[in-house]
Parts: C-alpha cells; sequence; structure tokens
DNA sequence: CCGGGGGATGGTAGCGATACCAATCTAGGG
DNA sequence: CCCTAGATTGGTATCGCTACCATCCCCCGG
C-alpha cells in the first residue's frame, strides 16, 4: 500500500504540485487551485497563506494537467503567407506571448493563396486538431480561405483586414484615418504636388490608405490634383511606380506610398535620379517595417503594433473557443487598435516652400 | 455507479480518445498508444488493424493527456535580444514548428545584453517553468547570459555562434568556410582590390567570417592588401565603414560587407557616391536577410537556413532533457549545417578586367 | 430558538494518456 | 518433454489539476 519513493520515473526532482502547496499551507488542493485561478468564495486570509505558500515554494502550475483537467488546451493555428519577415516575426511574438498566457498551442502552417494550397493547409490544420485560426495580412482578404476555413467549423480571427465581412472576428487599426493623418501631415508640411503609390488591390487595407489620402487632399481643397500609381505593395512594383511618378512634367514633392517596402523603392528609385530625399523629395511610407529604420534616410512612416494585435487575436480565439462552447457563438467582434505617426528623416518641408 | 452521459462538461461533440479506437480496434488502449508511438512488440497484424482504425476515427492523441502522463511537456525557453527582425521570424518558424512536434512550449522572452536584464529575463525563464533554451544570436555570445542560465541549471544550445563553449550545445554553419567560399567567388570574377567589413567584434561569427576571407585571399596571393573596416552589423556602422573604404585612392573593386544590413549600407553610400553597383562596384554580403532580395539590385549573399538551424536547436534541447533526465547529461553536441551562396545582381566582373 | 441561505472549504472522480508489471503465448535448447 | 527467453498484449495506477457535489459554519429572519 506505501509506495517507496515515486515510480523513480521523473528520477530528479519532482516539481512541486498543487498538493505540495496545500499541505505547506495546510488547506486542500482545491483551495489553492482556486486562489490560483482567481476563483471566488475564498476568504481573505486563506488566500493570502496560499499565495504566500505559492511563493515561498516556487509553484507554477503544470499546464497539461491544467489542460487536461477543465478541457482545454485547444490548439489554434496561425495561417501565414508571405507577409515581410519583419511583420511575421513581430506577429509571431505577440502571438505567442498571448498564446502561452493562455495555455494553449499556436500550430504554424504556411500557404500560399492558391486555392488547392489553401485546401491543403486547412486539412493539415484539422488535422492537428486546431479549433480556431488566426489570419494576418494578406491571407485575411482571401474569401477562398475563409470560406474553406468555416467550412471546417474553425473560428477565425483576421488581423489588419480594414473591412472584414462581418462574420468574422476582427483585429485592425484605422487604415482609413492613419493615412489621412499621414497626409494631412504632408499637407501641413507645406506640400502640394502630391503622388501617392495605391497598395495590391486585393486588400482592403490598400482601400482604405487610399480613401484617406484622399479625403485630406479633398478637405484641405485647392491642390493640383495628385499623380497616383498603382503597386502591389512588394519593393519592385514600387519601383515601378516611382519611375512613372518620377518622369511626368511637375515632378511631385511628396510621395506617400502604400507601405515602407515600396516607399523604400520610391528613394531608391529619386537616388538614381540624384534627387536627394528629403531635400528634393520627401517619401513616407505604412506599417514601420524594419526597413523603415534601415535605409537612409530613416522613413516617416505609420507605426502598427503589431505584435499586440497578434496578441489580442490570439485573445479573441481563445475567448471565442472558450465561451462559445456552451452558448451560441458570440457577436463577432471588432476591435481597433491605435496607430501612432513615426517621423524620421525622410519627410521635409518642400523645396519651393523654403525658397 | 453509472454516469448518464459524462458531466456535460463539454457538452458538445468530445473528441475521440484512444478507448474509442482500441474499442473500434479490438484492442487494449496500451495496445493503440504503442501503435501511435511507434513502440516495438506490436504485430503487424495487430498495427495494421489499429492504424486502420486510427484513420478511420480520425485519433489525434491528446496533447495534454500525452504530456501529463509521460512527464513530459517541458517547456522551452527562447531568449532572444534584437536580431534583425526578419531572422527572429524565421528563427521563430523554425523553432515553433519543432516545439510543436516535439509537444513542448515554447516560452519567448526579450533581453537586452546588460547583466541586469540578463538576470531578469533568466529568472523569468525560470519562474515560467523553462528548462531548456534556445539562444539565437546574438545572445548566444554573451557569456553572462550563458552562466546566468547554468547557475539555474539549464540546458542550452545556442544557434550560430562559430566557435562555441565546448560545454553548451550548438547549432550553426561553418562561418569559416562560407566566408571563403565568397571570397573565393569575388576573386573568381577577377576582382583583386578587396574591401572587407568586419562583423561585431563581441560575435565569434564575426572572426571566422574574416578568417574565411582572409584564408582565401592568402591561398589567391599576389593580390594587393585588403582594405578592411571594422563594422559592427548595423546598417548604420556599415555606412561608416563604406564611407573609409570609398574615399581612399585607389577604389576597391568589390567589398564583402560581414552582413547583408551593412553591404546594404555600402549600396546606399555607393549610390551617394554615383557609383554604380554592381558596374563600378561589387558588393557582396552575408545572412541572405529579408533586405537582401528588397533591394535594388538585389545582394548576392551567403544563406543560412535559419528555420532548419533553429528547429534542429530545438530538436537537440528536447533530446538533451528527455535523455538527461535519467543519466549524465550527454556530451554536448556541435552540429554543422549547410549554407548556400546565393547570387543576385549586386556581384559583376570589375570594369578594369572586362576593359 | 430553529430553519434556511449562502459563503467557504473539503472530498471524490475523472480528464486521456503512458509507465510499469503481470500474464500469455511462441519457439528453441537441453 | 520441460524450461527459459523473448515477443506480444492487457491491467492497473497514477500524472497534476479541476468540475461537481457534499459539508460545514455563521448569521439572519420568523
Amino acid at each position: 500500500m506505501n509506495k517507496p519513493a515515486r515510480k523513480s520515473r521523473s528520477g530528479a526532482r519532482r516539481s512541486v504540485t498543487i498538493k505540495d502547496v496545500a499541505r505547506y499551507a495546510g488547506v486542500s488542493p482545491m483551495t489553492v487551485s482556486r486562489v490560483v485561478n482567481g476563483g471566488q468564495y475564498v476568504s481573505d486570509a486563506t488566500r493570502q497563506t496560499v499565495m504566500q505558500a505559492v511563493r515561498q515554494l516556487g509553484y507554477s502550475p503544470n499546464l497539461a494537467a491544467r489542460n487536461l483537467a477543465s478541457a482545454r488546451g485547444e490548439r489554434m493555428g496561425l495561417l501565414y503567407g508571405n507577409p515581410s519577415a519583419s511583420y511575421l516575426s513581430e506577429f509571431l511574438v505577440g502571438a505567442l506571448d498571448a498564446a502561452t498566457r493562455h495555455g494553449v498551442q499556436l500550430v504554424l502552417e504556411k500557404c500560399e493563396m492558391t486555392p488547392a494550397a489553401s485546401r491543403r493547409a486547412v486539412r493539415r490544420l484539422v488535422a492537428g486538431g486546431v479549433v480556431g485560426v488566426v489570419l494576418p495580412p494578406p491571407l485575411c482578404e482571401s474569401a477562398v480561405i475563409r470560406a474553406e476555413l468555416q467550412a471546417a467549423r474553425m473560428r477565425i480571427v483576421a488581423v489588419a483586414a480594414a473591412r472584414p465581412p462581418a462574420d468574422v472576428m476582427c483585429v485592425s487599426i484605422d487604415d482609413f484615418a492613419a493615412a489621412r493623418e499621414m497626409t494631412r501631415y504632408l499637407l501641413a508640411l507645406g506640400h502640394t504636388r502630391l503622388g501617392f503609390i495605391k497598395g495590391h488591390p486585393n486588400q482592403t487595407a490598400s482601400e482604405e490608405r487610399w480613401r484617406g489620402f484622399t479625403a485630406a487632399v479633398q478637405e484641405h481643397g485647392n491642390l493640383p490634383t495628385p499623380r497616383v500609381e498603382q503597386g502591389f505593395f512588394t519593393f519592385r512594383s514600387g519601383l515601378d511606380a516611382a519611375r512613372k511618378l518620377l518622369s511626368g512634367a511637375p515632378l511631385p514633392s511628396a510621395i506617400f506610398a502604400s507601405n515602407d517596402d515600396m516607399a523604400a523603392a520610391v528613394m531608391a528609385e529619386a537616388h538614381r535620379r540624384a534627387l536627394e530625399v528629403p531635400n528634393d523629395l520627401t517619401v513616407v511610407g505604412f506599417d514601420d517595417s524594419l526597413i523603415a529604420a534601415n535605409i537612409w534616410p530613416g522613413l516617416t512612416t505609420i507605426h502598427q503594433p503589431i505584435a499586440q494585435m497578434a496578441g489580442e487575436a490570439v485573445d479573441l480565439l481563445v475567448a471565442s473557443v472558450r465561451g462559445g462552447k456552451r452558448g451560441a457563438a458570440a457577436e463577432p467582434v471588432h476591435r481597433l487598435v491605435a496607430h501612432e505617426l513615426i517621423t524620421r528623416e525622410s519627410a521635409a518641408r518642400p523645396k519651393s516652400a523654403a525658397a
């Protein structure tokens, strides 16, 4: 009936369990559990004692056991296409942090934007026991993927989809307001001949940014028509757009690219044409991606709190999965987070204004 | 004595468990477990039957339960400083993938390179129940952090430390060979006046790359002494170094920067001086980081399989923690992975050679 | 003075899987 | 033909924690 010293399995030092804490604090394991989980129905005195014991023994609950007992421990998926690596990096940090906080596992899955690839990816996710998926851009815009996912009865949180369908949860910044703010900033500097490079047309954020730009232009009034080129968020497409923008007769004095990669391309092209940034040309971007600070001059741009957004997305997912388990699916939440205009060296007053 | 329909907890559809499979296949749960875990001592016939049942029922083992029962589910830490975001991104993907494969949790922790910050970070890791840590660069070079970690009895795997101490596990590429290869490539193109920008002196990889460079130069023999500048892996430091390299009288015809960020800086500076890359100046980097393909012209550089390295690091860690549990700590493993020279547009034959 | 409501706590029974050992069966060696 | 070794399989006891229910206690209204 006695057990000599445990089966010698984990031979070394077993970690401290809830029972140890309970014994140490002179209460039952249940009470410890309640304290640790912030349950109600625990007297303050007891709570203090237990917390003391917890600290004393350095107790940290065993996630596996907790998950098992509470039928938690769902796996969440993170389906990514090919956002820029720096975006993904920050995104992962935020998502993983939140996942750890909630004790859920995060499963990464890469996926091209073709229907076949989507289907395969979703199948892998399902096979992996994933119950909810975070969709960073640009995947969050793909109707195919969303349909595929919804067919598999997954919960979805889209991140940075500017105008998500009403039936999916979403975390994003206000692209419209951000672009308007940036444009107002350019106008406030005194620029009048503006150039704009649109983002990829398959992302709603592109359109919001464009709308924000035009809104600011219109509210200012009395400006020459801005020159606009279509881009696709890639460096390459930015280069093409820049070439066109910088060849017409009245050169723009400021170019607003819908993301940083394209803005970097504009700067490269400007250099090639011996235009100095920001003296001859102001260039601003959007996203505050890694490259923004790693080129010279540093890029004035809009900062998105990517990690935070990813974290909130996971929060939402977890809440939805846990909350929705019993009752009906909760109303899809759309959450906005704050952006920030970062000024670096690539924007200045136009020469003509100074002259 | 009967239980009506389970306590109604997970109200919805319970997922299929090992018992369901066992019943379906007409064997005991134990046998199923053995099959699923690739154990020995199972007849082929039984194995077939069970696998069939597994597929039929779409069974996927419950990680939480498995971890609990096998005293697994350790948490692994990933302590990162500030490597470039793209590096971190790929690193995370690889590490997380491996972690999921092994059913361990990955805990991220950020940490500055000061002793105080290190201590704090390690304390947090310990508090989080982490038993092993992956150390990407540049943290893998910090003796302070290593000491701190070892004091907390953590297993460590350093990644991309070119010359790690003998007592820690390590995954890296052969920086020496890679740099030599790149240098040979430049020499083969016909370059003779070489410039080199060293990496941060606190990283052993820097020195290996430098050694690789000089080795190639010496084996070629009969060359003017290369011009060398000290850099620190940052764009900024690359700019400073480039300025010096490009101001002396006999301009180098090719510059080998110890990483891509610095190479990008060289290109920026070259542009500013109206030197065309690669016609007037060949520039090559190291790392194949995101920026390498996102500037124009694309950067010829050395590719490291970062995700794979991160994955192997986690593998090593898991193996060490699980294997070393009973016996003595295994011999520290040093694992080399293959690099690759990526040629893009930034390198060409020197003009003088063509002339 | 008693019954009852609700706060605070303890007891019990698993969650789904594996570790260990016992039981059974098969094949050879002596 | 018996006996041991090894292959194959099943049974049992947890792993550490939490859900649910049963207590227990204190305070109040009737």
